[in-house]
DNA sequence: CTGAAAGCGCTTACAG
DNA sequence: CTGAAAGCGCTTACAG
């Protein structure tokens, strides 16, 4: 499998030079002159020149790799994210290594370590649900930049990137309230998630803001935001005295959960309850009705990502930066919600 | 963002020991004694050694990592491809670099160069939609190997992986004339496609060996399988005079958009015209009536194809391997073609 | 404007 | 069983 391979070397001979010289011509070095920079570009290119990539890597300790790690690639949302960050990350020149943690916490740390040790130049983040020990994450933070998006956790001192979920929840239910509803079931994760309490707050500040009685009754926590979980809890929610007109699901999976078993009961969606979910994922169109949502735009949140991740790799300050950034998420109406 | 480095030399140095003997010790060759190795490996450990990547890849002229070409990040079914590659990828020690061609042949070969470039050991592609143009794509097979996965195409001379198409189209259309259909539509690719084609040849078979006439105002060719497509061609179906009363998409979006149409001209499905898609896309069992379709194993696509390609990776000979693997794909029967 | 030389960290044929 | 030495292909401080 091996080719003759170009180097420098030969470049060098060819034209009579040094490899210096044919190093810095192809690199734009000021001092050679423009002939002589002509003359090795137009050989290089007829050669077929590629610099040796594990060579430059080696010298300069740098490998213009970027780290990905997801808990889940198949979920739809975050291939959105990813593929912000390939495009992203491509026209910057840096390559793109992804892993997959199946939010397991110790493959999670496990990736995280044999990432450092390929050299990636910096990481990116989604942390899997119960990433309650820190400590496995944190001497990272010495070694390389990283940065976390999406799935995040403020207890982990760098920059995080998530969309605005308090602000998007609390529209999500402003806009319940203004169609007329006036108990507003959520339905939330039990477990610590950045992500649930955020949009949980958002839904308290609406309430609040609207004088509406917040009732434990219809605050659901569950292990587990799922699809399954969503159709248990609309189970449950129809069970209790005072039923709810309206669901807030922090997922879109469990949303259609609810739905599933609201249509199963023949309850009009969404005259008797309304629903909303979070995500914009594309079950949120096949299912019927069309379930309003948050849509969340993962390729800017990936693109983001990127470009901050990149900013701390190159830049020559030590300072750990911190910033808490918010892409903003969208409303989407649909039928489960407001029917025209 | 520089760390003092435990290199081979330190460890040496502190063992009293030569770096050759240390790099010996810790690759377990035989020559070293027990004991010396047992040393250096202890030290190595508690001073967190590290290989440094790059030279090690410089040396050996070898980076470990794999490329993956994929059109379409964003599509499940190519989610669990990836899925299966990065695992089978992680257990044989490889790392995985990802690309997204969005359909775009010049994006592609774009890619396909930058990985050349970059030093991956073996490339992974699922091809786009118009490879028609291959003359990009052989010269790669002279530098490294490179296998092909789901979008594959005959006329490039490499190890190519599928779910076996014609046989599970076959399967499809065999049960819908099981459950008394006569008169099948289907809807597939106009582009050249090989998936395409195999799925419409097992359509054909099935047809012939149950004596079934063959009618080719119910064989639509489409640009673009989509959903949209499938709802336009579902209003085609209905149009014309003899109208089917089963109809085959060779694609689950496809095959919703289908069912979306027939519902909205209130027509009963399956009795009145039962359908049928591929892919087993979470789409699926979304959509009312949930879909009959066949599952591809898209992990078990994935890690057969790393396993072909770290096999041609690691193999001395320099055969160009042709071989083609069928992976078997599985008839899901749901409500949209058999209601119990 | 150009070149000679050192060195990045590792592996391996050669020697003992 | 261990070591000295060369070399992988590149960049860069130093010298001229």
């Amino acid at each position: 499998m091996k080719k003759e391979l170009v180097t420098l070397k030969k470049i060098a001979q060819i034209l009579d030079l040094s490899t210096s010289t044919v190093s810095r011509a192809l690199n734009d070095h000021p001092d050679i002159s423009e002939a002589t920079t002509k003359k090795v570009k137009q050989l290089a290119q007829s050669l077929n020149y590629v610099p040796n990539i594990f060579a430059k890597g080696f010298r300069k300790h740098r490998s213009n790799i970027i780290g990905v790690i997801v808990p889940n690639i198949t979920h739809y949302f975050t291939t959105t994210m990813v593929r912000g960050i390939l495009e992203e990350a491509a026209i910057k020149g840096y390559r793109v290594i992804i892993s997959e943690s199946n939010n397991d916490v110790l493959k999670q740390t496990e990736m995280l370590n044999t990432m450092m040790q390929f050299g990636v130049d910096g990481i990116l983040a989604s942390l899997t649900k119960m990433t309650r020990d820190i400590d496995n994450i944190l001497p990272i933070l010495n070694k390389v930049p990283l940065i976390l998006f999406d799935k995040v956790s403020n207890k982990i001192p760098c920059t995080q990137i998530t969309i605005n979920d308090e602000e998007a929840a609390y529209n999500a239910i402003e806009h319940l309230i203004n169609i007329g509803k006036k108990r507003i079931a959520i339905i939330k994760e039990r477990e610590f998630s950045y992500t649930s309490e955020k949009r949980f707050s958002g839904y308290l500040k609406a309430l609040k803001d609207h004088d509406i009685e917040i009732d434990e009754k219809i605050i659901i926590s569950v292990d587990d935001i799922s699809l399954i979980q969503g159709k248990r809890m609309a189970n449950h929610l129809l069970s209790i005295k005072k039923r709810p007109d309206a669901i807030f699901a922090i997922t879109d999976s469990a949303a259609i959960g609810v739905i599933q078993t609201l249509k199963k009961f023949n309850i009009n969606i969404p005259e008797d309850i309304a629903v909303v979910g979070f995500s914009n994922s594309s079950h949120s169109t096949i299912i019927e009705p069309k379930l309003t949502t948050v849509d969340q735009p993962g390729e800017k949140i990936g693109k983001n990502a990127v470009k901050y991740l990149i900013e701390e790799i190159e830049s020559t300050t030590d300072i750990l930066t911190n910033k808490m950034i918010e892409i903003k998420g969208n409303l989407i109406i649909r039928d489960s919600t407001f029917k025209v």
